[in-house]
DNA sequence: ATGGTGGATGTTCCA
């Protein structure tokens, strides 16, 4: 294990990873990240495409995936174990998070990966059982980390889905009732949040900045346009905050040929 | 108010 204290952290939510792989290349010859934390990998198991990605040299995987939706996974240059003891989020066995332990410079740190429910259109949780599953999702995932208290060298990554500050969306007021912006998602994150961690982003990012990682494939001109929302998300316990060397969100990455409509979030720690 | 695009799948669901 190379003994230098920097350890780079990358989040991406790929959109199928079997389509993507090659534009891993982009993303590691940009970031040079230690670990990739990839979401909706929609690749099951017994497929994961370790052939298509030996080339990057990411020696340590780790990968929960279904078929067709959801999967996440882990490639890192560091040894890891994943925890095999890591919850049934709301008992639907639905492959949207992985724990692993990186044998990190100074000692290890666990890492988890979410892929949060999109929640569908309709902000009702009686109307639209997705909705319910979001909120679900996110409570539940705030209370398993609230049991948890005293967390240390922990790092959260992922696509969380909701857009919490009034900045990580292009209009606050009209949003405030679109799925992923609504006061109820956003008081569930911020709860979950609270319960142990510290937005590693925004720690570089004023809050009155605005900052996007998601543009919807839906806008033609998605850059002029700019209808943004921060949806990925990384989150430090607040031990690590002093380690916090930087920040990298892969703008560009929207213009990848056959792109994500999500972009690479990445933060640098000094361990 | 509507529909716009994209992936996996299979004539539709999910985002």
């Amino acid at each position: 294990m190379p003994a230098r204290p920097r350890l780079r952290i990358a989040t991406w939510n790929i959109n199928s990873l079997r389509l993507r792989a090659p534009l891993l290349r982009r993303l590691i010859d940009a970031l040079d990240p230690d670990v990739i934390c990839l979401q909706e990998t929609k690749v099951p198991d017994e497929l994961f495409p370790h052939d298509a990605l030996a080339e990057y040299g990411y020696a340590h995987v780790a990968h929960r995936g279904m078929k067709g939706y959801n999967g996440v996974a882990v490639l890192s240059r560091l040894e890891l174990a994943v925890a095999d003891d890591a919850p049934d989020w709301c008992l639907k066995n639905d492959r949207r998070h992985l724990l692993v332990t990186l044998a990190a410079p100074g000692g290890p740190v666990d890492l988890h990966v979410f892929y949060v429910p999109a929640g569908g259109d309709v902000p009702d949780r009686a109307a639209n059982p997705k909705y319910a599953h979001k909120l679900d999702f996110v409570a539940e995932a705030g209370a398993w980390f609230a049991a948890r208290p005293g967390l240390r060298r922990t790092v959260l990554v992922g696509d969380l889905n909701i857009a919490p500050l009034e900045h990580d969306v292009w209009s606050h007021r009209q949003l405030l009732d679109v799925v992923s912006h609504t006061p109820a998602e956003v008081a569930g994150l911020n709860a979950w949040r609270d319960t142990a961690f510290v937005d590693a982003v925004r720690h570089f990012v004023p809050a009155d900045q605005k900052l996007y990682t998601w543009w919807s494939y839906r806008n033609r001109d998605w850059r002029a346009s700019d209808r943004g929302r921060r949806l990925d998300h990384a989150w430090v316990t607040p031990d690590l905050v002093p380690a916090l060397a930087g920040h990298t969100i892969l703008k560009d990455a929207r213009d990848w040929p056959k792109g994500s409509d999500h972009v690479p979030v990445q933060i640098e720690l000094t361990l």
